[in-house]
DNA sequence: CTGAAAGCGCTTACAG
DNA sequence: CTGAAAGCGCTTACAG
């Protein structure tokens, strides 16, 4: 493989002119320029990172930590899309992207590894549960760090997350505006990352806006698996006056819930409405088709690794986060509820009951 | 961050030496090694992979090269589970793994960066449309590679896929044996890797077991996408003698198929049978659940990589592949055939008609 | 068992 | 506009 001091041989001027025009620095001439370009295409010449990260301290590598957890396997499609998001922006960079996929108490030695050794110039991290990263670690590496999904605002980390205030606002208001009013939730595991607390908030919010509150009955918690979904919908379903309408905070418990709902013969959407979150694949093709909030995951990994170039060239301040917007997607498993009076009867609202 | 001298001085040792237990040379004496451990220990040292890669003309990294079409996204949960394995093993031997996702034509430089920077030991590539990979930078780089699910015998690639011959035959041979003689075929595009042809090879085998020929009639073509699933299927469901059953070469395209049938008024298993293929997520929970094969995408990323590891320590001879496993997962989208006679009566089986 | 020294391929003040 | 030389942090013959 052709190093620099072929280069400088080959076109007859020194390493430190290769280097030159290899960083367009403006004082080559245009003469000896040429050269070197000649020189550098015949010897098929590509300079050696290891040598140059060595020098430069700085690597081209960024790093993407995704402590994975094959048992939370729901974030899948979500998260290849925000590695495609992260290698896109990287690649037209011209950084490449080293990925570490270890938890911190399993591999301890190569989070390590990965952090330490100079070899990245910056590192997003995507989270799912609170703890999975060893944030002390973080800190003390000093690499300049954002976080793709995660908020925590005590922390002043930077990061980019979805709006999932609003998503959760979209959803309930959706069902409000549907006439729903006796709607509940299956919520997300308390310690999942940011987006439970959020989501829940949007739907306080709408809800008080039309006068509503949440019975606390009416609230019940998944794992964000599709079998959690149809456990955490059953003790809504049993309640003596079950919800008309369930917002759920991510589609795989959606699909969860309404198979329960197939099973205990209620039908959906006629008999019960249900919205998720994500607007993963395929779940616009299943009967019903869902109607969900969509998040963005390749804009999520974009904007994150966007954020990241600008902290490493110091192009703004440290601590700030950019939120992402998220969109209603109304498809076929929301409609307006339809109440039944005690012999059976449909009725048009419940006001007419 | 601490360098070799550091530990060196530290230690009162040459860097000679901590050099040597930092690669567990015997010759150390038990009283030196543990002195220059403590003096990594207590400075939190780790060694600078940049330099060490620019003496060592390794750099303990793995390239991952996807070149990834979001338009061919049906494949998104095989391929985290393929990083997953590829990472897994990479990161338990010390290993990182860079990615690459950047297509031949969109990104010519980023791909010769990566492949010609000294900066890689060995490469893993997942293809999926043939002409996807500059086959010749490939070539011209010599670095060790293994192709992951790609099989191209005349090429003398390392690679490792699956069973697909397999997968088609033991696909064609359940509908054979619930009792179905009309069987389709939807297969994916003639351009996909490897995939299509093994398959579909594994359905002739299965029906000349039985006495059977496929009617090229019932042999259609999708691009793997749900819609294109949905538009092979029309023209089978359409057949003056429509097939039975109907082996669809993905789960994407089975669901397509399974919607279109919906739409024709034939119920799935009762009138019509549908085998997919790949086992992906969700599928397994929709009305009717799909009987399908399953592939093992984490297994496919582990034995990969694994297999790199050897060439990379030349273990073995190149120019070895490996064929993996798959297996049949009956659900409910299959069921023994009905055959109705003109008067719309059900009778058992064919031969009764 | 231990260490002095050269070298890996680059970049960067510095001098001209 | 151009180049000589030091240095980045490691490893590896080689000598002792």
């Amino acid at each position: 493989m052709a190093t620099i001091y072929d280069v400088a041989r080959l076109a007859r001027v020194s390493t430190t002119t290769v280097s030159k025009v290899l960083s367009n620095t403006p004082y080559v001439s245009a003469k000896t320029r040429q050269r070197v370009l000649d020189a550098m295409r015949d010897l098929q010449y590509s300079p050696n990172l290891a040598a140059r990260g060595l020098t430069n301290n700085h690597t081209y590598v960024l790093g993407l930590i995704i402590p994975h957890d094959p048992d939370y396997s729901f974030r899948d499609p979500f998260l290849l899309e925000v590695i495609r998001g992260v290698e896109g922006v990287a690649s037209s960079n011209d950084y490449n992207v080293l990925l570490s996929m270890s938890k911190k108490s399993s591999q301890r030695a190569a989070y390590d590894r990965f952090l330490r050794m100079g070899y990245i110039d910056g590192v997003i991290t995507v989270e799912t549960l609170k703890g999975e990263l060893d944030e002390q670690e973080l800190a003390a590496s000093s690499i300049p760090r954002v976080s793709a999904g995660y908020r925590e605002d005590l922390q002043l980390l930077n990061s980019v997350f979805c709006d999932d205030r609003q998503g959760g606002y979209l959803a309930t208001k959706h069902l409000l505006e549907l006439g729903h009013q006796r709607i509940g939730v299956i919520s997300g595991p308390v310690n999942f990352i940011g987006a439970v607390a959020g989501r829940l908030q949007g739907t306080y919010d709408a809800l008080t806006e039309y006068g509503l509150m949440l019975d606390p009955d009416l609230l019940t918690y998944g794992d964000f698996s599709i079998e959690s979904g149809s456990y955490a919908a059953e003790p809504l379903l049993q309640h003596a006056q079950r919800p008309t309408a369930i917002f759920v905070m991510n589609d795989r418990m959606a699909l969860g819930a309404i198979s329960k709902a197939r099973e205990v013969g209620l039908h959906v959407p006629k008999d019960l409405s249900i919205v998720g979150f994500d607007d993963i694949p395929l779940t616009s093709v299943i009967d019903p088709p869902l109607t969900t909030i969509r998040q963005f995951p390749a804009e999520l990994g974009k904007v994150a690794t966007q954020h990241l170039f600008a902290l490493i060239n110091h192009e703004f301040p440290h601590f700030t986060s950019v939120v992402l917007p998220i969109e209603l997607v109304v498809r076929g498993s929301t409609a307006a509820p339809v109440y039944e009076d005690q012999t059976g009867k449909h009725l048009l609202s419940p006001t007419n009951s």
